[in-house]
DNA sequence: TCATTAAATTGTT
DNA sequence: AACAATTTAATGA
């Protein structure tokens, strides 16, 4: 995906816009590539925008005041964040970093609150974005707690080709073992031992710098 | 275009 | 956590 209209075409919510309505959605969403290891934006922030991932991918991470990194969510190309914020007019509560080169939709604040407004459809979806969002959360504090490290990683791998919220991603993603580890709540030597271990296991393929997914039922449901 | 070097990422201990 | 090996990206002839 490379330009706003294929963006605006890959995501679900736009299905039941009139004509009008998507007319105005493109023209006031405006793109924005950032580079590798750039912040989209930081902690803080306000919240002017309701940012969609064209191509590319982001996580969001909180740091702590000794400089140890968490990351909570990778977010992947067809996907749309920050509507939490949003809807509570507050400051952005963590920092969003661009783990490769990426391309950003900026949906003004204005044009979403519009559309929440006036279009029952895109209430609809924000809702069971907001409910797809919960049950990923609940799911990775489950993982985190009851399984084993191999499985945790090929869980939170699937996370992120989650089709109702990044409804755009191939099978293909660019993203280094470290930042699989950060995904994952593991050590990057612990993330390496349970790539292989999928690998062997038929589920994906370890590439420099990336992966290439193979079954993705069979990630999601590793180790039960 | 090719060779060299630096940087990033991966594999091993 | 440290180190070596590998891959990619960058540089300059």
């Amino acid at each position: 995906m490379k330009t706003l209209t294929e963006l605006l075409e890959a995501s679900l919510w736009t299905k039941t816009l009139s004509r009008e309505q998507r007319d105005r959605v493109e023209a006031e969403t405006s793109l924005k590539d950032v580079a590798a290891g750039a912040f989209v934006c930081r902690k803080g922030d306000p919240v002017e925008n309701w940012i969609g991932i064209v191509h590319g991918l982001v996580k969001m991470t909180s740091v702590s005041p000794e400089g140890k990194t968490t990351t909570f969510l990778g977010v992947a190309g067809g996907g749309w964040f920050g509507e939490g914020s949003l809807i509570k007019d507050q400051a952005r509560k963590y920092d969003i970093v661009a783990l490769g080169p990426t391309r950003l939709a900026l949906m003004p604040k204005a044009t979403f609150d519009w559309l929440l407004d006036t279009d029952i459809a895109f209430n609809r979806f924000v809702i069971a974005q907001l409910n797809e969002r919960l049950a990923q959360f609940i799911a990775m504090v489950e993982i985190q707690r009851l399984l084993e490290p191999d499985a945790r990683v090929a869980r939170s791998i699937a996370a992120l080709f989650n089709p109702v919220l990044y409804p755009a991603m191939g099978p293909d993603v660019q993203i280094s073992q470290e930042e699989i580890g950060y995904l994952a709540g593991v050590s990057r030597q612990r993330v390496n031992q349970a790539l292989r271990v999928l690998e062997n296991a038929g589920l994906l393929k370890v590439e420099y710098g990336g992966l290439r997914i193979h079954d993705l039922e069979g990630l999601r449901s590793y180790g039960t």
